[in-house]
DNA sequence: TGTGAATTTAATGTCAGACAATTAAAGTCC
DNA sequence: GGACTTTAATTGTCTGACATTAAATTCACA
């Protein structure tokens, strides 16, 4: 593990990315423990502030761990499923609202990944996951329920979908694409006869699990991708409209 | 943005999801300038090294940028799709490599999200997408080709697949389940004839991405992936075979 | 008056040394 | 032998300083 003396600026990013190198690599293994933060100074020829920046930017992407005490260090860390799904469901979050993505896009590919699980989540559906999707629905029904509210419910009845497909990876996967699509829910409002429809189609897709026909989760999907793609497409008329006439009352 | 002063441990790790809170929260725009690093550690009752490694993490993150200088300063970062691609891509070999994901889930979850993309590609593929997969195709029936590099053919192969769908979200998410997959897949040697059948299946998909044909496309997928299954089944109980026959040598 | 070079300034990047806090292991006393 | 104390190693934090960078400003000169 060397760096470049030459190139004096950003000591610690070079440092994180040879360490980075060496974990990803399979030169560091899980569990092992770094050299101490001294000997990593040494070992560079830095000092431990250098040193202990260039861990922190290891730290903040779990690829290793601290402890403090007389056996305490860095050691590499074993990436769990977990904070896989935080890191996927952050990083997707910040891609979709920094960057302009539209609704239909990122609706989109919501619902033709989510259409990837259908087969498999009805093969391998088991009762605590049509339990989760049936009690969602049922939340969704209740009157008093906020705008927000019926979006995260929403949410936790996908998640329950894709879960059932028994895949680990796949659950990882959309974390980020279901998740992340949460903040542009939020910006359309639902009215009741809106929420009804799609409780209707929510149900369908229970059914659909529960009978255990991929087809028919697929289909229903898809049904639900169109009624959310002309849901927001008319909200976003009504409010360009309004804008519209706003700016026409201006002049 | 308040750090909790009774908890004395991690402050910097605090005071990084306080900052990225306010990211994340809106509270923060894009290229804005945060304070400067002693402005901050004034604002959070704490040292600029302290200040410096919360930053470092967020940096890590891709969350800030920093530019020296006169008018420099930590500033907002706009999460690129690039980025964003790498951060997936990282993080989902090193979930696979370290949690012991078997080949099957992983190659199930890959071909499943893939297939995902299939109608969306069928219908807006553009000629250079398909130049692309025919490149590639032509790369694999090279014959001095290492297993590595038929295998990087085969992910490039894959990614101009998943492009053809014409939806950048949906390219970010595949990222991380295609180039995954590659270590997996590195852990297999193709014979002659275990090349040969898949670039007859490469060639089913291409033509059925040609012809537009979504439905074609699905299943060519799904017969390379009981290909790729069947394959690598038949490499691991062979390799599985030789050990056990080791293990009844040495005894 | 305009322009280019020199200076100033504000910020990050790095360093050295010190002390506090924590934790496990070694040592000690009953 | 067990409970308690001490010790040592390591990370966490602080202080103060200097180096480096790059924009803004000043100033000399044409």
């Amino acid at each position: 593990m060397k760096i470049d003396p030459t190139n004096p600026a950003d000591l610690s990013a070079q440092i994180a990315t040879a360490i980075r190198d060496a974990i990803v690599g399979g030169r560091l293994i899980v569990d092992q423990r770094l050299p101490s933060e001294a000997e990593l100074a040494e070992q560079f020829e830095v000092s431990r502030p250098t040193v202990r920046e260039a861990l922190k930017r290891l730290a903040a992407q779990s690829l290793i761990r601290t402890q403090r005490g007389a056996t305490g260090g860095a050691f590499v860390n074993r990436l769990s499923f977990p904070e896989a799904y935080d890191q996927q469901i952050t990083t997707s979050t910040l891609l979709l609202s920094m960057n302009a993505v539209s609704f239909e896009t990122a609706c989109e590919a919501r619902y033709a990944l989510e259409r990837a699980c259908a087969p498999l989540a009805a093969r391998r559906r088991t009762a605590d996951h049509l339990a989760t999707m049936r009690a969602e629905i049922h939340r969704q029904t209740q009157p008093g329920l906020t705008d927000e509210a019926f979006c995260a419910s929403d949410v936790a009845f996908h998640r329950a979908l894709v879960d059932g497909a028994g895949n680990p990876v796949l659950s990882y996967q959309l974390a980020g694409a279901v998740e992340a699509m949460q903040p542009l829910m939020n910006m359309i409002t639902f009215t009741a006869r809106d929420r009804a429809r799609i409780i209707v189609l929510h149900q369908d897709i229970a059914n659909a699990v529960e009978a255990q026909d991929g087809a028919a989760v697929t289909d229903g999907l898809s049904a639900l991708e169109a009624e959310t793609q002309g849901l927001a497409e008319s909200v976003f008329a009504a409010r360009a409209a309004r804008n519209i006439g706003k700016a026409d009352a201006a002049t």
